[in-house]
DNA sequence: GTATGTGCAAACTTTTTGCACTTCG
DNA sequence: CGAAGTGCAAAAAGTTTGCACATAC
């Protein structure tokens, strides 16, 4: 999503478009590495000094529920965001707290293949997404 | 995981089997829907009472890093457990909090191989899991 | 006996709430 | 102008810490 989208995609969901909105918004976006509340609360603090942390949080939960930004799945207890809307996968480092977005659209569509020959009983699926938990090395030079 | 297995599990890693241990694992393998630490204190407290809420945290921890449990990933910020360890995939209900195990040999073969081909350059895959998101429906009748 | 684990209460962190005030449309 | 959104401060949840006491091995 492009920040200039930002304004049109508020007021399509009936959400006032507010300097408070966009800001945080435009945080998510920008602090592209899946931020937690503290992060976007630290960035907002530098350009909008007055936003208070409860806004934050207010703000944060009515763009989920408006499926403007998602929240990332983690095993601590902290909220992170993403405000990459297209479906995708997410590699997660088991050596540090760092999220990588993971797009593979012949993966997407292999497991679409699978899911649609293999129904699972009593479940319409939405969606499907990959965890890849591995640890950072070095690039081999085998390619 | 067995029940009876718990002692040994306990003592293999070097951790003392302590009955506030023993009653901890207990229960996250008989609460077996993915418990929060709430529902895993509220069934410590029926037969133990006198095990301290910091001890229970304190437990879950441990057996976390010493892989006798898993932490489960979730978008809401409180922790989940599993005692499943063997691997497999998840169904969140998108609708409910519940989250159902989802076991598929032939799904995990068909990632391991797409691995194997496809390498993610500096990263050495440890794990991958899968996130089925949807809905609970009534089931069909077409099979 | 000693290292390890537990109980307790207090502290800390993160998130939510309620309400008067403000702003967007 | 009115409905929706924000700021603030206080409270609620959830988790961690420190230390004296207890227990497994």
């Amino acid at each position: 999503m492009k920040i200039k989208e930002v304004r049109n995609k508020l007021m399509q969901n009936g959400l006032k478009v507010t300097p408070q909105r966009i800001a945080i918004l435009e945080a998510v976006i920008l602090l592209n590495n899946h931020p937690t509340v503290e992060q976007i609360i630290e960035y907002i603090r530098k350009n909008h000094p007055n936003v208070a942390t409860a806004t934050v949080y207010k703000v944060l939960d009515a763009l989920v529920e408006n499926e403007l930004i998602k929240r990332v799945t983690t095993e601590k207890d902290i909220s992170r965001y993403d405000a990459v809307m297209e479906p995708h996968h997410h590699i997660y480092f088991s050596e540090s707290t760092i999220i990588e977005d993971y797009m593979d659209k012949e993966l997407s569509d292999l497991l679409k293949a699978y899911f649609e020959k293999k129904e699972i009983p009593g479940i319409a699926i939405e969606e499907i997404k990959l965890q890849i938990i591995g640890k950072a090395v070095k690039p081999t030079n085998k390619n």
